[in-house]
DNA sequence: TTTCAAATAATAGTATTACTATCATAAATA
DNA sequence: TATTTATGATAGTAATACTATTATTTGAAA
C-alpha cells in the first residue's frame, strides 16, 4: 500500500478542489514550478494553462485569481511544515533540543517528500522565501484574513511560540519570538542568497 | 531662513529628479498618499496622475515605471532614518543607550517632519511597514541591487551592525541582527495590526 | 443502455494596466 | 528673439485579469 499525505485545505480558497481531479494537481504543480521559476509577478494564468496545455478558462474554474492561488500553496506548504514539525519532534521532551530541531526544519534546504506526487517540496520552500510574505502584505489583509486564510501559519506560530514557552514559561514573547524565527528563516536565507552584505550566513 | 532637508537619491532610480520640480515634487507627493491609501498593488501612474491633475505621460517622463518610484520613496525613507540616527546618537557613547535609541527610531510611529516639504514622514512610515519588502523581493532583485538601488538600506544596516559590536565586540552575527532588528520593527507593527495573534504586542 | 449531469475544451470578448509615440504649446534660458 | 526644455493632450499597443458562451467529452445513475 502506498501512502499518500494529503494536507486539509481551507475550500474559500478554491472553486473546485485541485486534490480531486488531474487538472486540478496539473495546475498545482505547474503554478509551484512558474512561481519558483519566474517569481508570482511574472506568473499569469494564461502562461500556466498554456504550460499545462489547457485553458485559461480551466484555470479560473479551480481558482477565482492568482493570489488565492499562491495562498493556496503557501497555505499547503505551512501545513506541511506543521505536520513534518508534528512528526520530527514527536517523543521529544527536551523543549530545547524540539526547538532547535524546528529552526533546523524551518531553515534548512528541503528535500522534495515523494510522499507527494504533485508538490516539489524544494520548490515550494524557494517559493515561500521569495514570496512567502506577499500572501499577506495585501490591502486585503482583513478580509482573507476574516476567512481563515492564514490559519495554517497562525497553527504553526503558536506550536513554535508552545516550544519556547516550554523552554521558558516566564518568556514574556512566545508569539514575537516564533514569528520572528519563522519569518527570519527564510529572510535570512533570501538576503544570504541576493543581498549577503545584510546577513552573516554565507552559502556554504 | 528656512531649513530643508535634501536626501541625496541614485540618479538610477528616475528618468528626471523628481526634487527639482513642482510636478516632481507633486509625483512624490503623491504617490505616498496614494500608495498609503491603497496599497502598491492598486496603485498606478494612470490613478497618480489624476490626483496630481497632469497625464499619465507626464508621470512616465520621470520614472520608468512604478516599482522604480516605490524603491524611489523608500530608499528616501531609509536615507531620513538614517539622518535621524546619526542626529539622536550624536555624542551618546554607551553603546547600549544608542541601540535602544535606533529599536525606538525604527518601532515607534514617526511624526510628520515639517523640513521635507513634499514627503509625510508618517505615511511613510505606514507605507515601509507593509510594502518594504516589496522593493527587494522581486525577481530582478540582482539587477537592482548591482545598480545600488538598496545602498540607503544596507548603509543603515550596516550602521545598526556597528553599533551591536561597540555593545559586544565579540557578537558573531551583527549583520543578521541588524537586519533583524529592522525587519521586525516593520512587520511586528503589522502583525500587530493586522495579524495579532502573531505577536505579542499590543496597539498600546 | 440510455440519459443526464458534470467537467473540460475552444473561442470570443471586455476593462484595465503598463507602457510608447506624436505633436502642440508654454515657460525658461541663451 | 531664437531656441531649448518641460509639460499637456491625445492616441495607440500588447498584455493582463478576468467573464461569458457554446460545444464536446466523460462517467455515473436510472
Amino acid at each position: 500500500m502506498k501512502l499518500e499525505l494529503q494536507i486539509k485545505m481551507n475550500p474559500s480558497l478554491y472553486l473546485r478542489d485541485p486534490e480531486q481531479s488531474e487538472l486540478g494537481k496539473n495546475i498545482i504543480k505547474h503554478s509551484i514550478q512558474l512561481i519558483h521559476d519566474n517569481g508570482f509577478e511574472a506568473f499569469t494564468f494564461k502562461k500556466l494553462a498554456e504550460s499545462i496545455g489547457t485553458t485559461e478558462a480551466g484555470v479560473y474554474r479551480y481558482f477565482e485569481n492568482k493570489h488565492k492561488l499562491l495562498v493556496y500553496i503557501i497555505s499547503w506548504y505551512w501545513g506541511w511544515i506543521q505536520f513534518q514539525l508534528n512528526y520530527q519532534t514527536n517523543n521529544i521532551s527536551d523543549p530545547t533540543i524540539k526547538l532547535k530541531k524546528v529552526i533546523t526544519l524551518l531553515s534548512k534546504n528541503v528535500e522534495d517528500d515523494i510522499t507527494t506526487g504533485h508538490v516539489d517540496e524544494s520548490q515550494l520552500h524557494q517559493i515561500l522565501i521569495s514570496e512567502g510574505s506577499k500572501a499577506y502584505l495585501t490591502n486585503h489583509v482583513g478580509k482573507d484574513n476574516k476567512q481563515q486564510f492564514f490559519q495554517p501559519y497562525k497553527d504553526l506560530c503558536n506550536a513554535v511560540g508552545e516550544i519556547i514557552l516550554e523552554c521558558n514559561p516566564k518568556y514574556k514573547y512566545p508569539h514575537s519570538l516564533a514569528s520572528t524565527i519563522i519569518e527570519m528563516a527564510h529572510l535570512q536565507n533570501f538576503f544570504m542568497n541576493h543581498l549577503p552584505s545584510l546577513t552573516d550566513f554565507s552559502k556554504s
